[in-house]
DNA sequence: GTATGATTCAATCAGTTGATTGAATTTCAA
DNA sequence: TTGAAATTCAATCAACTGATTGAATCATAC
């Protein structure tokens, strides 16, 4: 019944959730296709390695984000009045859009997106080298709008600004379960906490 | 020639190393027993299962931590003249100067502490409720020094406060093989970046 | 020195792991 | 309808997984 491009992305979708719960060392090729219906060979014939399918998962669910972020960025600062808080909103906003308008599913690719920065090796080198021409784009932009930093400065604003939206991105379902405001979940005031904090954590003193 | 002592804490020097590096579900026994030169058995006889290992190294490694961090809020609120800054030492302190103090096994530690937080089920749980005593007091320092913000806004708070550390233990590394100044990784250096940043990111907006 | 308890050991358990094979089946164009 | 390619399948591989056993070794108090 199910043809090629069928299996392969039923597969993608089983495989994705497995990995945005237990991780990649702590998911079972095998548990995979028990839950998608599928023989273990057709991971071998569609992917290859466990590697290879984590990959082709990383393709299909985080690249296009870190796209949208690169082109938000682009597009943030060639504005007139272009300032540090577009530059921050082009980071945050396409993950938590993206999330937000795929319902259900969106929780998974939040785990994902989350679990994903943190992996041990191999997948942390897989995950930064994609994060690589992001990460100077946007340290560009930095040096643009607050000059005169140390250049260590740059790099951790840069890693700040990242693990604030995995802390959101892994944390909001055990947060929700201690304090429940459905308003908090809304994208646009979760950028906006996001933007704020950070906007605020890298301008000048009080 | 080893006495008891000696196996066991040879044990979780090994056990710990690996957990920070590979995780737990990418940790075999097999890999500690062998590093360690002992048989796979003294694990059973001195921890019992995998996952009370785990327990272990995280109640000698971790534990102690948190330990100073309560103490040093507890001292932080009763002072004279006590603000949100001293709260944030209290919080950043014990961590990055027991690293410090702790040498080349330092860098085990911070990867191990940074790791541990970010890990799926089952460690995720352990160390979660590990902290849940910290974050409700840390929570309740935050109501006191920044009155009048809505509930959810002092959960978050904990959480980026918490995210902050846990990106810089993971990060310090793969952030100084791109740019290294060894003034950045001192202990006041990095506790006064942490602290300003999310002072900063707490406070009014500028 | 000997008995007792603590510790270590090799051997083994059953189950799981990622990966591969070659045969069976399906698909679809000619 | 037929034939070649794409896809799925059951069966199997060797290696590894966490865990357990009972015998051997050790330390120590008597």
């Amino acid at each position: 019944m199910p043809s090629k491009s069928d299996t392969k992305t039923h597969i993608l979708d089983i495989a994705e959730r497995h990995f945005a719960r237990d991780g990649f060392a702590g998911t079972s090729l095998r548990a995979i296709i028990k839950d998608a219906g599928v023989n273990v060979a057709a991971i071998a014939y569609h992917f290859g390695t466990k590697e290879e399918l984590y990959q082709a998962v990383t393709e299909r669910f985080a690249a296009p984000v870190v796209r949208e972020q690169l082109e938000r960025l682009r597009a943030e600062v060639k504005k007139d009045g272009a300032n540090l808080e577009g530059v921050l909103c082009a980071f945050y906003e396409p993950p938590l859009k993206l999330i937000k308008k795929m319902g259900k599913k969106g929780e998974v690719l939040s785990m994902f997106l989350g679990r994903a920065q943190t992996e041990p090796e191999p997948v942390f080198s897989l995950i930064d080298d994609h994060y690589q021409a992001c990460r100077n784009e946007f340290i560009n932009a930095f040096r643009k709008f607050l000059p005169d930093l140390e250049e260590g400065e740059y790099q951790w604003y840069f890693e700040f600004m990242l693990s604030l939206i995995v802390c959101f991105l892994t944390r909001h379902i055990p947060v929700r379960l201690r304090y429940t405001n459905d308003r908090d979940w809304e994208p646009e005031h979760v950028t906006g906490s996001l933007v704020e904090f950070c906007l605020k954590g890298m301008g000048k003193k009080n």
